[in-house]
RNA sequence: GGGUGCGUAGCUCAGCGGGAGAGCACUGCCUUCACACGGCAGGGGUCACAGGUUCAAUCCCUGUCGCACCCA
């Protein structure tokens, strides 16, 4: 006997482990014979994460398709694993080794600090797989890949095949060495990548400084304007004021710009500045980036430090003259005076150096956008000068951008096509380097005069040298790592086995779909795809599906500092991984953020709960299944009616799911289970399954537990863990289960559709909610059971009446039901199909409430009426409207003209 | 500044050319033999605003206002 309640604490976990110990998550469990595949990789988490909110939703989107797949009886993989987030990760070790007291990574060296990280991985690392778990994910863990392999096999698949792919791209000119402007982090001193940045509007300042002119050079600056804003008056300057929201970065001017159209500057291009505090001489060059209506029209350039001043450095042949280290503190490049400062404390001594010298104009305040780390937000970023490895991503994204424009991978919803070209035709040269010791080394070494040697081994580059050279040479390994992306990018077939080619890379690849959020498509997507095809000569995924991003029930982005975070394992603890799980897919509607609200996941337990105790009645009315069982052979009108509409109810999810709307899917079983199972056909099955007719008894008990059996089918990839309790349950009695329900075989129901038990139970729902709906109206007591007086019924009518009277005295409440010739005095009277009904309240009844409620109804009718009238009394729509929307109306107006006669006969007679 | 999306019931959201919907909340009744995490019945909306296209517009187009996000 099932409890009262689903307790999902008590369940999950011993479900889990039972599939755990089915196998039933392996790659091709449960398949048919031959079946087609569908995969799926999990874009991999962070090594140092946790599950939030955004997780919760991706993986049950992928457990959804996953699960729904499997029970197609696909050969099914669902690829898990991590990356290794080799920033976060890095520090978080290192911010551990300083709360221990214990050495710091340079201390430690190289070899012992990555060995400390392995170690924190293996202790505390990877935590979010287990929460994976707990939200019912049934990935294949048992090939759970990690994009730097394994501690133990140095030379591990998923090492190996970054390094061929490095060397590779190498060969193939993909890949180069550059002194660049990158981003950089001074706190950690490495390069990250631009996608890492996020810039932040801050309240600063606009600083006005005046520049010198050289060489005694002045000029007429127009001081006054007439109404046309033609200069009227000028005054002569021997400087020129250039703006900037960076005063420290003076040190490094190599040019002032000015509009090559710009009238006030005109006569000075090609002239020299004296750069104050410094005395370099630099000249006033003439490019359009310098925007004449911004600030004073003139622009300091810092092509070191700054990267639009960098591409105007390029093109007017300036000088880069880098002013900072690698924390971001003045370097010897500047000013003995200002040397080791750190840039912020450089800033100030600046601004008070120009000011005693007179140098600053005025300053203005401003807001700005400074760039931050997106991690911590905290750090502000650098524009920095230094030697890194780029991958031409230009080059790469090619193909990538063809793919989609011609189909081969698609985006769902499409309009995140756009979003993927606006970047991918605008992308930038990816930095791939990091001076992180976490990840993975590049395969780099450097002979005594630098060049490189880039192969997959130190003996293949000493040989390399040997050749170069001539002789036997030292070589040094390059101490950079590459960026955690590079590895993630090869993530759809490095995690099938290549670069060997075993038979998972040629079976599981091309995968299917990645499902991901869009504030990642650049990460994954973008990357993925180059990687993908550059590597396989195919698109790693046919689809990509975009899901939204989970808000706060106000709307917004959910953040730690905000405070509104809903962790979904509280969630899941406190209403259940279905609850949480139902609720995601239900408000997953395409290209809209989730506002996620407690009362709905509220609502959704609801939801476990009642089909639990629905599951809970059949086992007390003895609803087993029985074998042999054929829908179609039902007699009872309730069960061809209820197998037609579970028939309807399965292709709708079917549908929902195929078109990647969860929300629909979720919606359908919802008020199929509860609308429709719950709500009407458990309550007609009342008398007879508490009646005397044994054969229509039998019947109803098989159908009920065979219409319950689909309704676990389909809500199982929505709801697994209470699916699979209630399958192992209803299994105890009846034929034994052939598999657990996670490898039950998806439902598809046709032939089962039968219009005249539709139409059948479609009238007795109406007759039973009239009278209840009347009777509420009139405030009869729910208790009291009434006679019903039918008048008028049609043949059909009363054979209805006859077969469905137990029914229908129960549900609505009745003493009986009887014909009459007319109706009684002081009845109530409704209408449902050609006959009007009546409840006779003589004396209880209040005539003037009941005359209202029927006039309120016939004037509904009559509005509907009118407006028909008025549509068909339109010539153009009449002539212009396809036939069967006019039909539809002629149709829907003698409808509501019949009622209404019956209606207001029912008025007359109350006079 | 450029782009994208969104403004529909008190809240969270579906619908997106021909009869305004759901969940939660709300009101009334019901301790009816699965379920009060329930049942039954209800109330509640000039579908942001203004134009236009159309026989017909919540839905398509244009503009305005407001909000969100992305990019500069």
């Amino acid at each position: 006997m099932l409890e009262k309640t689903y307790e999902p604490e008590t369940v999950e976990d011993r479900i889990f482990a039972d599939w755990i110990a089915a196998n039933a998550f392996a790659a091709g469990a449960g398949a048919k014979p031959g079946a087609e595949t569908f995969t799926i990789v999990i874009p991999p988490p962070n090594v140092t994460g946790s599950l939030h909110i955004g997780h919760a939703l991706n993986n049950t989107i992928q457990d959804i398709l996953i699960r729904y797949n499997r029970m197609l009886k696909k050969d099914v993989l669902w690829q898990p694993g991590m990356d290794h987030a080799g920033i976060a990760t890095q520090m978080i070790v290192e911010r551990q080794l300083a709360e221990r007291q214990q050495p710091g990574r340079r201390e430690m060296g190289r070899e012992k600090f990555v060995e400390r990280v392995w170690e924190w991985k293996d202790e505390s690392g990877g935590a979010i797989i287990n929460q994976l778990k707990r939200l019912g994910a049934s990935a294949d863990f048992s090939r759970e890949r990690f994009t730097m392999g394994s501690r133990s096999e140095p030379d591990d698949q998923m090492v190996r095949a970054v390094t061929k792919v490095f060397v590779e791209l190498k060969k193939r000119g993909l890949i180069y060495r550059a002194k660049r402007l990158v981003n950089w982090h001074p706190g950690l001193e490495t390069a990250i990548s631009d996608l890492e940045v996020e810039n932040i509007e801050v309240k600063g300042h606009m600083w006005h400084l005046r520049y010198p002119l050289a060489d005694g050079v002045t000029y007429e600056f127009p001081v006054a304007f007439d109404e046309d804003g033609k200069p009227t008056g000028y005054e002569t300057r021997d400087y020129i004021v250039v703006a900037t929201t960076r005063p420290e970065t003076m040190l490094g001017d190599t040019g002032v710009a000015v509009h090559p159209d710009d009238e006030r500057y005109k006569g000075l291009i090609g002239k020299f500045v004296t750069l104050p505090l410094v005395g370099r001489r630099i000249p006033i060059i003439a490019d359009t980036y310098a925007d004449p209506a911004l600030g004073s029209g003139a622009v300091k350039i810092t092509p070191a430090h700054d990267f639009n001043d960098f591409e105007v450095g390029v093109r007017n042949d300036l000088s880069q003259i880098n002013i900072f280290t690698t924390t971001a503190a003045i370097n010897d490049n500047a000013p003995e005076a200002y040397r080791g400062l750190d840039r912020f404390e450089a800033r100030k001594k600046i601004l008070a150096d120009l000011e005693a010298g007179g140098i600053l104009d005025h300053v203005e305040d401003k807001k700005i956008m400074v760039p931050h780390d997106e991690k911590s937000k905290l750090v502000v970023i650098e524009p920095f000068l230094a030697d890194q490895w780029f991958a031409d991503a230009e080059t790469l994204a090619q193909p990538a951008i063809k793919a989609v424009r011609e189909g081969r991978t698609r985006f769902v919803p499409q309009q995140y096509e756009n979003l993927f070209f606006a970047w991918m035709e605008n992308i930038k040269p990816w930095c791939v380097s990091r001076q992180l010791w976490w990840g993975h080394r590049i395969p780099a070494w450097y002979g005594p005069d630098g060049e490189a040697f880039v192969e997959e081994s130190e003996a293949a580059a000493l040989a390399a040298a040997e050749k170069h050279y001539g002789r036997t040479v030292e070589l040094k390994r390059d101490e950079d790592v590459l960026d955690t992306w590079f590895s993630s990018a090869l993530w759809p077939f490095s995690t099938l086995g290549w670069p060997e080619e075993t038979p998972e890379l040629k079976r599981y690849y091309q995968t299917d779909v990645l499902v991901t959020g869009f504030d990642i498509i650049f990460f994954w997507v973008a990357r993925m795809m180059m990687m993908g095809l550059e590597f396989m000569g195919e698109e790693p995924f046919h689809t990509v599906y975009m899901h939204a991003l989970v808000r706060d029930e106000k709307g917004q982005k959910m953040s730690k500092t905000k405070g509104n975070v809903i962790d979904p394992l509280k969630l899941i603890e406190e209403y259940g991984a279905d609850a949480t799980r139902f609720t995601l897919a239900a408000m997953a509607a395409q290209g809209r953020d989730i506002r996620l609200s407690i009362n709905r996941v509220e609502g959704y337990r609801n939801f476990v709960t009642k089909l639990w105790n629905a599951a809970r009645f059949l086992e007390m009315n003895e609803c087993r299944r029985v074998a042999g069982y054929d829908p179609k052979a039902n007699k009872l009108p309730l069960n061809r009616w209820i197998v037609g509409a579970t028939a309807r109810a399965v292709a709708a999810v079917t549908r929902g799911i195929e078109e990647y709307k969860f929300n629909e899917a979720a919606n359908a079983a919802y008020d199929f289970v509860w609308g429709t199972f719950c709500d009407w056909y458990v309550e007609f099955s009342k008398p007879v399954l508490m009646g005397a007719d044994e054969a229509s008894k039998a019947e109803t008990q098989a159908t009920a537990a065979y219409v319950l059996d689909q309704i676990l089918k389909i809500l199982h990839p929505f709801m697994p863990f209470v699916t699979e309790e209630l399958w192992g349950e209803t299994g105890k009695a009846g034929p034994a289960r052939e598999s657990q329900l996670i490898l039950a075989e998806w439902p598809e129901l046709s032939g089962l559709e039968d219009p005249q038990a539709d139409a059948e139970l479609n009238w007795l729902m109406e007759l039973i909610s009239s009278v209840r709906s009347v009777k509420t109206e009139l405030n009869v007591p729910g208790g009291a059971k009434l006679p019903l007086v039918v008048v008028g019924a049609s043949e059909e009518t009363t054979r209805r009446l006859v077969e469905s009277a137990a029914l229908i005295t129960r549900l609505a409440r009745l003493e009986a039901i009887s014909p009459a010739a007319s109706v009684p005095q002081g009845s109530a009277q409704f209408v449902v199909g050609e006959a009007t009904w009546a409840l006779p309240l003589e004396g209880v009844i209040d005539i003037g409430a009941e005359k209202a409620r029927l006039t309120r109804e016939m004037d509904k009718l009559d509005g509907e009426v009118a407006g028909i009238d008025r549509k068909l009394a339109n010539e153009q729509f009449v002539a212009k409207a396809p036939e069967e929307v006019i039909e539809e109306q002629r149709t829907r107006r003698e409808a509501a003209v019949e009622r209404r006669a019956k209606i207001a006969e029912a008025i007359a007679r109350l006079s």
